[in-house]
RNA sequence: GCGGGCGUGGUGGAACUGGUAGACGCGCCAGACUCAAAAUCUGGUACCGCAAGGUGUGUCGGUUCGAUUCCGACCGCCCGCACCA
């Protein structure tokens, strides 16, 4: 019998799926929905191994679903908009357009190759303009809510390229692009209001319960929601001055007042103090990176300025600037606790400010509890603080809440540590905003019929800069309100805008309003998401943004996007070099456990296993093992062995496996003889190899249905490993048998490897394809079975085993445990003291 | 520093709510087939020991008839956040 050819095979069931249309899913349907989706990829130019991974995990869960019954969508898309296609623009001259498109259609190929149950009528990429249309009207609808806003913002600025840059792209305070020092820059720039939805954020991550539980408390923990007191300090000034603090409690162990270097006080003082403003300067040089953070000391500059205590009038407080206070957290300016704050503590010891403890633990003396370089952030009671001496923190703050709330000084707040979201971006490759700046009307939304804003057809890379505000053409417009010259806005949306909500787009790709609700009714929340973690925070947090505003808006009903997430964990491989750097798997032979280069033999060092990454050249292309052995192959590998969520190792040696494990489903399949003609009523079994052979495929259809559901791939795999072994150790089977058998392993196996599968199931006989064929149904009776053998324990240890009758009685089950040569060895003649019989389970005897 | 997770054979990993530790795969060893190789098939493979037997899920301790699983302390590794008042 002929080997299995992959390559024709997969190329001829691909075409024949799409010929039967058998993925494309309708807006509506009666059977239950299912809605699958994958994070979608930015069509960088290639598929790699995270995306096969990640697509395949998809795509078995959505033929599953499928099989079961299930309406099920699963489409695909692009991530188009983004910086890769600028630079590839810029370095190699073509238009970002051009380069993306070029890149989808190649990626859109590879995908297909990997046989994904996909239904590709509804794919777009967000640099569509049908797309970025629709997101033009949802910000205007936006705007027009409230949801967004024009607001001054501190930005990265690199001066030579002329943009704004991410955190990230500042590198020890320099543009990662240019080497200019960047510069911090107060621009007018466009937010989301994010913090609008902090509360409810929060509070409905407790509802999504198919999350995993890390990426809800990494959301929880940048959402940060803490309860305090805002409250005033009056100035020697004459000003007021608001201060948050979570710890209203130690009030009275107050020893100075603290204002951030961008505190609008500071500023104002700094007009007319030039020590205040080199200050402010060296304040700013250190840098946002953690290490510098962890590493800079506490300084300050007194102001001159005292500040007296809520409290008591008489009571002065210097007031200072001090490097460590933040503006952008709650009101930029605290007091200072030296006793109870670290921070505080450090920066009172390098300025000799006075340390009085306020909150002593229960059981220690007021008088000699005493702080030495470490602050007390502890449970206690209060000293030191007049009418609260005595009460407990929690006394204490309520307290002096209420007392300041009375005085008309304090209010209780809730303070986020989530910030506004900036969308502006200075970059050409994104959706533009469709807004115009008037001389007279001032900023002016577009009329939705002025829309779309297109993209400039030629974008010129040629100077720094951001290319829409050059182009004049493009930028000079009329004002929708007075008719007069405008300015359009030239800056694009932030890509995390355009994936924060393609998912809603998908359930009707083409309509002519963001959102066609009957659709997004029937097919939203998505049931299951699955992308990597890198994305636990930013790209799900702001897709939640975006659905609770839709949800505001009327234009879906669903408040949370994704019921159920999946992260994956991340494809690895191990990294090899030599004298000359990284040296990549292609050029490197293995032989034993040692690495030469294929060219000259020389030895080369294997290092550790490393996510597939170009800088360490460790990357396998998808594509070549396509190529090499089919996609089935990869997809098998994809699944086995390692569990989803974590890490996976590509070996060359596990994927030969998988390809023998195609081959040996081929040779059952194929080398079977007299099967009975498919469809015709099963033979009970009467023999013993029939039972047992048709036991195991039952057992491996409720274990395969309930692994698959959970996504536990790596244990469906070994259950098929384990029908297989069964099928091959069953050559006795009757016919009927084995064909039952055979057919449930092509069935159970088709979702993982649906080329193989159906080239099987034809072989068999079927004129249906196995995607067009219901899952499977376990018999129940057949997983029971007549005799149980359990284990006999004697002190825990175990001795022997017995078999016995499933419904045996304890007495019967102990009387066979005790007869056990093994049993009897250990307790020496000696009577057992105890028995102990779990059904079923085992027995143990302690002696 | 704060928050979270993970430590099981040569290796990836199984083990449902505490109940036969090591399923299944990879690798390795031996054998069959072959002129040979590949492919395939058969058997073996936690450790110590000739064996009887003993020891084993990072370390130490606890709860229990019984612990990879629960509790405490410690060690190691990984991830996230980070001067958040």
């Amino acid at each position: 019998m002929a080997r299995y050819n992959a390559k024709e095979s997969e190329k001829y069931w691909q075409a024949e799926w799409d010929r039967r249309k058998l993925f494309v899913t309708p807006e509506h349907g009666d059977k239950p929905k299912c809605y699958v989706l994958e994070m979608f990829p930015y069509p960088s130019g290639r598929i790699h191994m995270g995306h096969a991974r990640n697509y395949t995990m998809g795509d078995v869960l959505a033929r599953f679903r499928r099989a079961q019954g299930y309406n099920v969508l699963h489409p695909m898309g692009w991530d188009a908009f983004g910086l890769p296609a600028e630079n590839a623009a810029r370095d190699q001259g073509v238009s970002p357009r051009d380069w993306t498109y070029e890149n989808i259609a190649h990626m859109r190929a590879e995908l297909k190759r990997m046989g994904l149950s996909l239904d590709w009528s509804r794919e777009f990429a967000t640099c569509d303009p049908e797309y970025y249309h629709q997101q033009q009207k949802l910000f205007l609808q936006f705007y027009q809510a409230g949801f967004v806003y024009r607001g001054e913002a501190d930005v990265n600025w690199d001066p030579v390229d002329q943009t704004v840059l991410a955190n990230e792209q500042v590198i020890d305070g320099r543009g990662w692009r240019s080497g200019a020092v960047v510069e911090r820059r107060k621009l007018s720039q466009w937010f989301f209001k994010i913090t609008a939805f902090a509360e409810e954020l929060l509070t409905a991550l407790d509802t999504l319960d198919r999350w995993p539980e890390k990426v809800r408390i990494m959301q929880r923990n940048w959402i940060g929601r803490s309860e305090g007191l805002t409250f005033q300090f009056q100035l020697s000034d004459g000003e007021k001055l608001d201060v948050f603090t979570t710890r209203p409690d130690t009030l009275f162990g107050a020893s100075f007042v603290a204002l951030s270097p961008d505190h609008p006080l500071t500023q104002e003082l700094a007009k007319s103090d030039l020590k205040l403003q080199d200050f402010i300067a060296e304040c700013r040089k250190t840098g946002t990176a953690e290490a510098e953070i962890e590493k800079a000391d506490k300084q300050g500059y007194d102001t001159g300025l005292t500040a007296a205590h809520p409290f008591d009038p008489n009571w002065k407080l210097p007031v200072m600037v001090a490097n460590f206070v933040l503006m952008g957290y709650g009101t930029g300016a605290i007091f200072g606790c030296p006793a109870h704050d670290q921070r505080d503590l450090d920066f009172a010891r390098k300025y000799e400010l006075p340390v009085t403890a306020v909150v002593v633990p229960e059981g220690a003396d007021a008088k000699s509890f005493a702080i030495g370089n470490e602050a007390y952030i502890g449970p206690g009671r209060l000293a030191n603080s007049r009418f609260l001496d005595g009460m407990t923190v929690d006394q204490a703050k309520a307290e002096v809440a209420t007392r300041l709330e009375k005085a008309g000084m304090g209010k209780r707040t809730v303070n986020f540590r989530l910030r506004d979201w900036l969308v502006s971006r200075q970059r050409p490759w994104g959706c533009p905003i469709p807004m115009v700046h008037c001389q007279k009307c001032g900023v002016v939304p577009l009329k939705e019929s002025d829309l779309p804003v297109l993209l400039p057809d030629k974008i010129d890379f040629s100077k720094s800069g951001n290319p829409l505000d050059r182009d004049l053409k493009w930028k000079n417009t009329i004002c929708p309100t007075c008719g007069g010259p405008a300015a359009r806005d030239t800056d694009t949306l932030d890509t995390f805008a355009d994936s924060s909500w393609y998912f809603i787009r998908f359930c009707d790709s083409h309509a002519r309003t963001p959102v066609n609700k009957d659709a997004a009714d029937y097919w939203l929340p998505v049931d299951q998401y699955i992308g990597g973690i890198e994305h636990a925070i930013l790209h799900l947090l702001y897709a939640r943004f975006f659905t609770r505003a839709m949800n505001r808006l009327g234009l879906v009903s669903v408040q949370e996007p994704f019921a159920g997430l999946f992260t994956q964990g991340m494809v690895c491989h191990e990294t090899y070099r030599d004298a000359s750097g990284w040296v990549s798997p292609d050029e490197v032979v293995k032989e034993g456990g040692n690495a030469f280069r294929k060219d000259n033999h020389a030895p080369v060092e294997i290092g550790s296993s490393e996510k597939m990454s170009k800088s360490k050249r460790n990357v396998i292309a998808p594509e070549t093992i396509i190529a090499d052995y089919g996609a089935d192959t990869i997809r098998w590998f994809m699944l086995s062995d390692t569990p989803p969520e974590r890490d996976i190792e590509w070996t060359d040696a596990g994927a030969e496996g998988c390809w023998r494990f195609v081959q040996r489903i081929w040779r059952l399949v194929s080398e079977a003889e007299g099967l009975p003609a498919p469809g015709l009523p099963k033979a009970a079994p009467s023999d013993e190899p029939s039972k047992s052979l048709r036991q195991s495929a039952h057992k491996a259809i409720a274990a395969v249905t309930e692994d698959l559901g959970a996504l536990r791939f790596n244990r469906a795999v070994a259950q098929l490993y384990m029908l297989s072994n069964a099928i091959a150790d069953s050559p006795k089977a009757d016919a009927a048998t084995r064909r039952e058998a055979l057919e449930t392993m092509v069935l159970l196996a088709a979702p993982m490897m649906p080329h193989l599968a159906e080239e099987c199931w034809r072989t068999l006989g079927h004129d249906r394809l196995v995607a067009e064929t219901p899952w499977p149904k376990h018999d129940p009776a057949l997983l029971q079975t007549d005799t149980v053998t359990i284990a006999v324990q004697v002190n825990g240890r175990r001795r022997g085993e017995v078999t016995v009758a499933r419904d045996a009685d304890n007495r019967t089950v102990e009387a066979a445990a005790l007869a056990e040569d093994g049993v009897k060895r250990a307790l020496a003649g000696a009577a057992p003291k105890k028995v102990i019989v779990v059904p079923g389970r085992i027995v143990n005897i302690v002696a």
